[in-house]
DNA sequence: ATTGTTTGGTTAATCGTTTAAGCATAGTTT
DNA sequence: AAACTATGCTTAAACGATTAACCAAACAAT
């Protein structure tokens, strides 16, 4: 790797201090009333030699490195994916870069990840946060690390989060079905203790108590390491019997993939004898033979906004934390 | 943000020099005759304290960030999220962290990013390199900048690449199609310079032209950005007029997508009217109602062989560039 | 007794920027 | 003429870690 250019060298060939050179490639060339002349032939030589600023050196004497960290659980999930991106172009639009990391909903990994990302000094975390990981977010919360949370968040930690209402979303996908005539209502949830999984369980129940079917509720809850083994096991559980189920929630993009993969080897069909609504979309939804009707998250605004309030507080040294509850929204198509 | 604790307050707590904290911190006891007392108290304060190295101050120092810098079209692409997902993993492994960027396909986003990670002074580069891009890649080349390119090359550079052998990967699926008795087999491209996207065009040729049905040959060649208009207006030429096609390959997995949206809304029976093969893995290609048959890349595999060719450029400093082509997989299924 | 070796440490320079503080010289007040 | 003020630039410390070079004391060898 060839050396790059730096201040010195373009205060040798110039013949001032490294001192007037940074001012001057700072802006500062007013307040620090740097000679017109100079001004001119310093921008000239950097200009000529293609100088750009050595991050490291500035990062280590301002104490910032205008670098975000993100975690989410995989990037190479779509809806991470795509968060990622609109967070990354954000971060960029307010001159930081991103570092991305997958914790794969370990929170060990996340400690790791967290003490990496730290140690490279970036000014701020947006962090899916996997289960169990309060720990490790409270820490960064101790240390004033600048943090948002996104996607979910801990009921007893203040901090910054961004999330889906989702609450708001299951009880109105319940509704709609609902209100289409369905009784026999369930719902595959992710076995897991985090907010934003127990508030989609909740909403789905609170519309059903509401229509008085609370006898009726039907929960089922899968480990992420179950889903390929047991998704066609209960799908077929739950539509036999004596009184099988006539519509089903599914409560993530991958339970709903899940769910999808096992409909398609039965007999049933989707939504005469079976309703359905997915979770995220999915292009695989569209081509089901009957394409979802699916609860869509505001990807892009949530990543818009946590980046928004990350950076304020980062710059602004904001101490009240914000939270956001985004809205869903229902996009009807046929499997209901 | 707490300020950390630095090899200084170790020091000062031991009573001794950083020098020797950092000697026993680095593993250098031996070599540089710490006495064991010293040795045990040293370890035993940094444990207390906490203490992790500020990366930003060993990287001014050393000259290495122990970063990579990755960029792909678009990370929210799955192909290129699975991708930065093997390579953060791989990278991790062997102690460095991954920068993402996404260029768009843009040479002057690329060019902007390059020098962004430049003054982040990234270790090396894996890059998913854009049409037109030649330029910033030569660029890296001459300043001995470590650099993988990774999905496409370009033919005059002497660069170290990782890309899938595409022309074998459409020969190979367009046989597919003549054995099958197809004879009028299509291909719809991008209309780009890139040399995976012309290898797919000539592999496709050549098998066609190995029968003599150099006369049939039937090449669409569309731009990004006219895919959702465009289309279904194609799908619809080709398969009809006096001679439609019997066959059809999509020469990546966006085209391929599109594609099938496009003939859901058509007449057509898959594979009876129109068979279609597809390019890369993607879950709506399972539940479109005659799965489909696709070239599969090893994505896993490239980003692997990627990660381990750069690491071994930035550490071993060698200068012969490797060049890997990769086979495709087909997956066979439902829809020729 | 002189020289040499080993042991166990310290000093100080360095990476490239930033920035507070200092210091001439010229020009302006009183 | 003495005392300020402005102007225009330099010096040097600092960020935190690494590492070459040096130093002192203890001990051994000639």
């Amino acid at each position: 790797m060839a050396k790059k250019v730096s201040l010195k060298d373009i205060a040798v060939k110039v013949g001032v201090s490294t001192a007037l050179v940074s001012y001057v490639l700072n802006g500062k060339e007013k307040e620090k009333r740097v000679g017109a002349e100079l001004v001119k032939k310093i921008k000239k030589v950097a200009n000529d030699l293609n100088y750009t600023p050595n991050q490291i050196a500035r990062s280590l004497r301002k104490g910032n490195t205008k670098t975000l960290g993100l975690i989410v659980a995989d990037i190479a999930n779509p809806f991470f994916g795509t968060m990622a991106r609109v967070v990354e172009d954000e971060a960029n639009r307010f001159g930081y870069t991103l570092v991305i990391g997958s914790s794969d909903e370990d929170s060990h990994k996340l400690g790791k990840l967290i003490d990496t990302l730290c140690n490279r000094q970036v000014d701020g975390f947006i962090i899916v946060p996997p289960e169990g990981s309060e720990g490790h977010i409270e820490g960064l919360l101790r240390r004033d690390v600048p943090l948002v949370l996104a996607d979910r968040y801990f009921v007893g930690l203040e901090s910054n989060y961004v999330v889906l209402d989702n609450y708001k979303a299951t009880y109105e996908a319940t509704s709609l079905l609902l209100n289409k005539g369905y009784k026999r209502i369930g719902i595959v949830a992710q076995d897991s203790e985090l907010i934003h999984m127990s508030e989609r369980v909740r909403g789905y129940s609170e519309a059903m108590k509401g229509n008085g079917l609370e006898k009726e509720l039907c929960i089922k809850k899968l480990k992420f390491s179950e889903l390929k083994l047991k998704m066609p096991e209960i799908v077929q559980d739950l539509t036999s019997g004596d009184s099988p189920l006539e519509a089903l929630i599914f409560a993530t993009n991958s339970l709903s993939l899940g769910g999808l993969y096992s409909i398609k080897e039965t007999e049933l069909n989707v939504p005469n004898d079976l309703a359905i609504i997915g979770f995220d979309g999915n292009e695989a939804f569209d081509f089901f033979y009957a394409p979802l009707t699916y609860i869509s998250q505001p990807i892009a605004k949530m990543a818009k906004e946590s980046v928004r309030i990350l950076i304020n507080q980062i710059e602004q040294g904001n101490n009240k934390t914000e939270n956001k509850k985004l809205k869903h929204s229902l996009i009807i198509q046929d499997s209901c």
